[in-house]
DNA sequence: ATGGTAGAACATCTA
């Protein structure tokens, strides 16, 4: 990226690239974001629309399966040195992919639901967060200009949901699941969005079911982790409601963080 | 207490 240039970067959980990639090429024509990191492409990669965003003029790469999971990034410039598994965790499941962006590293995360508290996916969550935590520390050791965009399925304070006393020790908010978040933040991670906005009532998802758009009953668990060394550079910091008011949308929204 | 909606393997799983 030139040094004068801003530099526009987003995460959005798609909730199948099949089904949303008209909305993503809209998205990409209107935002022109210089990055974005999906989640839930649920694509295996013979199916990956390589061309479609060609097309828009983005690179892509990705990690995906049949029916669950999957995540991309796509890119202005092409990503480099690109990781597709998560180190130190032996994961058939298709969550991670990391690459060298225009002189940063970029992880991209779409991290386990955990279904509820105390199931036999909670502990999968809770050690697939381990293992992220380990190799931020060593990412972060080796090249100090570090972004974690994704789907975190962790809201990581009661600001960051709609009703915090329905929601108070459920999945997305138990306190060991924010333990692990706050536990990736320590390791010189800033939630960006909170660099910029202290105020709640500002979420990236919505059930589809019971209205939970409609009745803005929702939460922020998209997020867009910075590192320190990049903190000089931060400009802004936002959530873009709008794909999730078009017709069949994901339940998530896109977010956004822009860089000098 | 259950189910509510959406996407996919289209019968059940996942979220």
């Amino acid at each position: 990226m030139r040094d004068n240039a801003r530099m526009k970067l987003a995460t959005w959980n798609v909730n199948s690239l099949g089904v949303r990639l008209p909305q993503v090429l809209q998205w990409l024509a209107t935002e022109r974001p210089d990055l974005l990191a999906l989640q839930e492409t649920k694509l295996e990669d013979a199916r990956f629309p390589v061309a479609d965003f060609a097309a828009a003029g983005y690179h892509a790469v990705y990690s995906g399966q049949k029916t669950y999971n999957g995540v991309a990034l796509l890119a202005r410039t092409p990503p480099q040195q690109v990781l597709r598994a998560l180190p130190g965790l032996d994961d058939p499941q298709r969550r991670f992919i990391a690459a060298d962006v225009d002189g940063m590293r970029v992880v991209n995360l779409y991290v386990v639901n955990g279904q509820s508290v105390g199931s036999e996916k909670y502990d999968y969550k809770l050690r697939w967060l381990a293992a992220v935590h380990e190799h931020l520390r060593a990412e972060l050791a080796r090249q100090p200009a570090l972004l974690v965009l994704g789907d975190f399925n962790i809201a990581p304070e009661d600001r960051d949901v709609h009703d915090a006393d329905v929601w108070r020790d459920q999945i997305l908010c138990s306190a060991p699941e924010r333990a692990a978040l706050q536990n990736l933040l320590a390791l010189g991670l800033d939630d960006s969005f909170r660099v910029f906005e202290s105020a709640g009532g500002h979420y990236s998802w919505w059930d589809y079911r019971q209205g939970g758009f409609r009745r803005n009953m929702g939460l922020r668990i998209d997020l867009i982790l910075s590192s320190h060394a990049l903190r000089p550079r931060l400009r802004a910091a936002s959530i873009d409601r709008t794909p999730r008011t078009w017709e069949r949308p994901s339940d998530h929204t896109p977010v956004l963080l822009e860089l000098a």
